[in-house]
RNA sequence: GGCGGCUUGGCCAAGCGGUAAGGCGACGGCCUGCAAAGCCGUUAUUCUCCAGUUCAAAUCUGGAAGCCGCCUCCA
C-alpha cells in the first residue's frame, strides 16, 4: 500500500504532466499597467523588439540587465513551443558615436564596428540568446526618411530651421504609455531648449539639421529639408516598423526609456498609421550600484572624502562596471547572469559585493549537486571510498523484519519521490514564469529541490539496485534540469569533475589518493593534510569518510 | 512642481485577505583524525510609521516618513 504524496491528482489527469499547447502566459503590461494574458498576433509566433545599445562604449549593468530580461522573456516564448523573432536595433548614428569616432580619429563604421562586435561578446558571456537581426541605424536611413515624410503629410511633423519636429499638439491622445500629463512636466528639465527652435517646447526632434563637422564627414542624410540625423525616437519607429511592421507584439525596454523615447516611438506611430506599435510593453527597472565593489580590497585606505576622490575605485558609477572590469575582478558571467536574473525585472536590482557573493554561493551549491548527479548517472560518483566501503559493510544494521519491510513499501514509495520532484519542477517552473516570470518562486524551488537531492543521495547506498537514488533517477533530474535551463542558462552541465573517472584516470591523482589513505590509515595526519591541500590546488576535492 | 515605483529577519528575497517560502550569513548538533561538503535544528508574535475596514490585514482604505527613477540632450 503506497501513500500517493499528491493525493493523487497527476494520475487522474495525466496531461497535468504536458503544458497545453495554448500560452496561459501572464505578464505585466506597461501601457495597461497591469498583468494580462498574452496572446500573439499570429498563432505559434511572436515578434519581439528590444531597445539596443549606442556603440560607442561598453555594455553596462543596466544593459546587461535589459538584454538578459529580454532573454529570458525569448527563451521561456521557445520552450512554449513559439516562434520568436527577436530584433535589436543598433544605433550606430547619434551624437555619442559621432563624438567617440571623431577623438579615435576613425570613420564611423571603424568605431561602431569595434563596440558591435563587443556587445555580442558580452551578450554571448552572459549566455544571451542571439536576435534575429539587429539592424544599424545607418543601414536604414531611408525608412527613417519615409517615415518622416508621411508624418509631414499627415501634419504630425513641420520643420523648422532645417530641422524636423514631431508637432505633440496634433495628437490627441499622448501620454497613455507612460502616463504623464503634458501640462505639468517640466520643459527644459534635461534640455537645453536654446538649442532647438521648436514652436513648443513640448515637441521632440525626428530630424536633426547637421553641424558642419559631421557634414564633411558625410555623416548625415541629404532631405529636402536639409542635411539631417534621426533622433533616436525616429530611429526605433522606423526600425520596429520596417523589420516587424506596423504592428508587432512584444516592445521591451528598460524603465528608462519609458518617457520620452517610447512614448515618442508611441506617438510617431500613431501618427504615421494611427496604430500603437506594440501591444505589449515590458519595462525592466534599474539598477543601483551601492560602492561596496571594492570593499576589502581597499580596506588601508583611509575613506576621507578626498582619499575618496582620488581613488578611482571609489569614484567608480554604474556605468563603468564593464563586464570584462567585472570579470577581471574575479567575477564569472554566470555568477552574473544569476545576479541579474535574482531580482524580479520589475524591482530595482543592486549591484553589490553581497549580491555577487550571494550569486556566487547559490551557484556553487547547485553546481556541487549537478556534479553529484552526473557522477551518479554515469556510475563515477566517487563520494571518498570509504563511505562506499563503510556502506557495504554496514547495511545489516536492520532487523529482518526491517528488511522486509523495505523490500517491499519503501522502494515503491520513495520512487514516487523522485516522480514527484521532477513533477514539481516542472510544473512549478511553468506556473512561476507563466505568472510574469516570477524568478524568485522559480529559484526557491530549485533550492529547495537540491536539499531533497541531497537528502536522497546522503541516505542512499548509490548503486545500480539502490530503491533510493540511482543511476536512472540521476538521468532522470538531470534532464528536468537541462530542460529548464534552456530558459535560464545558469546551470553548469561540464564540471571539470563531470566524472571522477576523469580524476582516477589520472595517474598522478589516483596515486595522490593512495598516498592520502595510506597516510590516513596511519594517522599521519600532516601528510595527509598536504596531500588534500596539493589535491584541492589540482582542483580534485577529496571528501572523506570513516577510516 | 508633475508622473511613476519601492520600504518584509543581519543581508538578499517570496507572499497580493486566512495567520510570515527560499537563499546567504550566524549559532548549536550529526558526520570527520581535523576540515570541507552534506544533513538536522535554531535564527521576524511580526512585515517603515499612524489610523480605519474586516471574524481575520504584510496583504484592502486613508494619512505620514524615507529612498529611488523619469520629465522630450543621449541611449
Amino acid at each position: 500500500m503506497a501513500i500517493l504524496p499528491d493525493s493523487g491528482e497527476r494520475y487522474l489527469s495525466t496531461s497535468l504532466f504536458k503544458f497545453k499547447d495554448n500560452i496561459t502566459l501572464n505578464i505585466f503590461n506597461t501601457i495597461e499597467r497591469k498583468i494580462v494574458k498574452f496572446e500573439p498576433l499570429v498563432q505559434g509566433k511572436v515578434s519581439v523588439y528590444t531597445c539596443g545599445p549606442t556603440v560607442h562604449r561598453p555594455l553596462d549593468p543596466a544593459l546587461f540587465r535589459r538584454f538578459v530580461c529580454a532573454d529570458l522573456l525569448c527563451r521561456y516564448l521557445e520552450y512554449r513551443k513559439l516562434s520568436v523573432n527577436h530584433v535589436v536595433n543598433i544605433t550606430d548614428m547619434d551624437d555619442k558615436t559621432i563624438q567617440g569616432s571623431e577623438k579615435e580619429g576613425e570613420t564611423l563604421s571603424e568605431f561602431t564596428d569595434k563596440y558591435i562586435k563587443l556587445f555580442k561578446d558580452d551578450l554571448k558571456l552572459l549566455r544571451v540568446r542571439e536576435a534575429q537581426s539587429y539592424p544599424k541605424v545607418s543601414d536604414n536611413l531611408d525608412s527613417m526618411v519615409n517615415l518622416a515624410s508621411t508624418l509631414v503629410e499627415k501634419g504630425f511633423a513641420y520643420e523648422k530651421l532645417n530641422s524636423l519636429y514631431f508637432n505633440l499638439s496634433a495628437l490627441s491622445d499622448y501620454g497613455e504609455l507612460s502616463g504623464v500629463d503634458l501640462d505639468k512636466i517640466r520643459v527644459g528639465a534635461t534640455v537645453d531648449l536654446d538649442d532647438y527652435e521648436k514652436d513648443h517646447p513640448r515637441d521632440f526632434t525626428l530630424l536633426k539639421r547637421v553641424g558642419l563637422s559631421e557634414l564633411k564627414r558625410g555623416v548625415c542624410i541629404n532631405t529636402k529639408w536639409g542635411n539631417v540625423r534621426p533622433s533616436l525616437h525616429l530611429q526605433c519607429a522606423a526600425i520596429t516598423q520596417s523589420s516587424l511592421g506596423e504592428q508587432f507584439d512584444i516592445h521591451t525596454g528598460s524603465r528608462e526609456l519609458l518617457f520620452p523615447h517610447h512614448e515618442n516611438e508611441v506617438a510617431i506611430s500613431l501618427g504615421a498609421t494611427g496604430k500603437s506599435p506594440a501591444r505589449y510593453w515590458m519595462h525592466c527597472e534599474s539598477v543601483q550600484y551601492d560602492g561596496t565593489l571594492f570593499e576589502g580590497e581597499f580596506s588601508n585606505i583611509n575613506t576621507s572624502s578626498e582619499t575618496e576622490n582620488k581613488n578611482p575605485f571609489f569614484a567608480d558609477k554604474l556605468e563603468n562596471f564593464t563586464l570584462k572590469k567585472l570579470m577581471d575582478m574575479g567575477w564569472r558571467p554566470r555568477e552574473i547572469r544569476f545576479w541579474l536574473l535574482s531580482t524580479h525585472y520589475r524591482k530595482i536590482l543592486v549591484l553589490s559585493k553581497k549580491a555577487l557573493l550571494d550569486a556566487r554561493r547559490s551557484l556553487d551549491k547547485l553546481d556541487r549537486c549537478v556534479g553529484a548527479l552526473l557522477e551518479i548517472k554515469n556510475g563515477t560518483y566517487f563520494n571518498g571510498d570509504n563511505k562506499l566501503n563503510k556502506d557495504s559493510h554496514d547495511t545489516p544494521n536492520q532487523t529482518d523484519k526491517d528488511l522486509q519491510l523495505n523490500s517491499i513499501e519503501q522502494p515503491l514509495e520513495i520512487n514516487i519521490d523522485i516522480e514527484q520532484l521532477i513533477y514539481d519542477l516542472k510544473h512549478g517552473f511553468g506556473q512561476a514564469m507563466d505568472d510574469d516570470f516570477k524568478i524568485t518562486d522559480i529559484f526557491a524551488l530549485i533550492f529547495k529541490t537540491v536539499r531533497t537531492l541531497n537528502r536522497m543521495i546522503d541516505n542512499s547506498k548509490i548503486d545500480e539496485n539502490s530503491h533510493i537514488f540511482n543511476k536512472n533517477h540521476a538521468a532522470s533530474v538531470l534532464e528536468i534540469f537541462h530542460e529548464i535551463d534552456h530558459v535560464l542558462q545558469i546551470f553548469n552541465f561540464n564540471q571539470d569533475r563531470e566524472t571522477s573517472a576523469l580524476w582516477l584516470s589520472s595517474p598522478e591523482i589516483k596515486k595522490l589518493i593512495d598516498e592520502r589513505e595510506v597516510a590516513r590509515k596511519n594517522k599521519d595526519w600532516e601528510e595527509s593534510d598536504r596531500i588534500r591541500d596539493k589535491l584541492l590546488s589540482m582542483g580534485v576535492e577529496v571528501h572523506d569518510g570513516k577510516i
